[in-house]
DNA sequence: CGTATGACGTGCA
DNA sequence: GTGCACGCCATAC
């Protein structure tokens, strides 16, 4: 494969539509590596790219977990598209 | 339900 | 070359 894991899972991450979450666990899955969930949270949380919209990336429990720009933001950019949270999970 | 522990894959300093 | 962080699961209390 030509691609590492971390440039796999940027792909993946950036094919999730607006208003739609994705679990670590979802991401890794789908970048061939479903035991490596976390190293997704480790890649996306210390390598935020404009391109890659992380903040719809949440723990399998709906809880935000991590976010380079601030997890406040994460939250308010995730409701601005539509998704709802309440206690800090993503309502489903 | 919250907290703690152990074990795991991957990237970075 | 080595150690750390990240999230998930099972188990325990």
């Amino acid at each position: 494969m030509n691609l590492s894991f971390k440039e796999k899972v940027y792909k993946i991450v950036k094919q999730i539509p607006r208003g739609s979450v994705l679990s670590y666990k979802g991401v890794a899955k789908k970048a061939g590596r479903p035991k490596a969930y976390r190293a997704v949270g480790n890649i996306l949380n210390k390598n935020y790219d404009k391109k890659i919209p992380c903040h719809r990336v949440v723990k399998s429990d709906g809880k935000p977990g991590g976010y380079n720009r601030g997890l406040k933001n994460k939250v308010a950019l995730l409701k601005r598209e539509g998704v709802i949270i309440r206690k800090r999970k993503v309502v489903r």
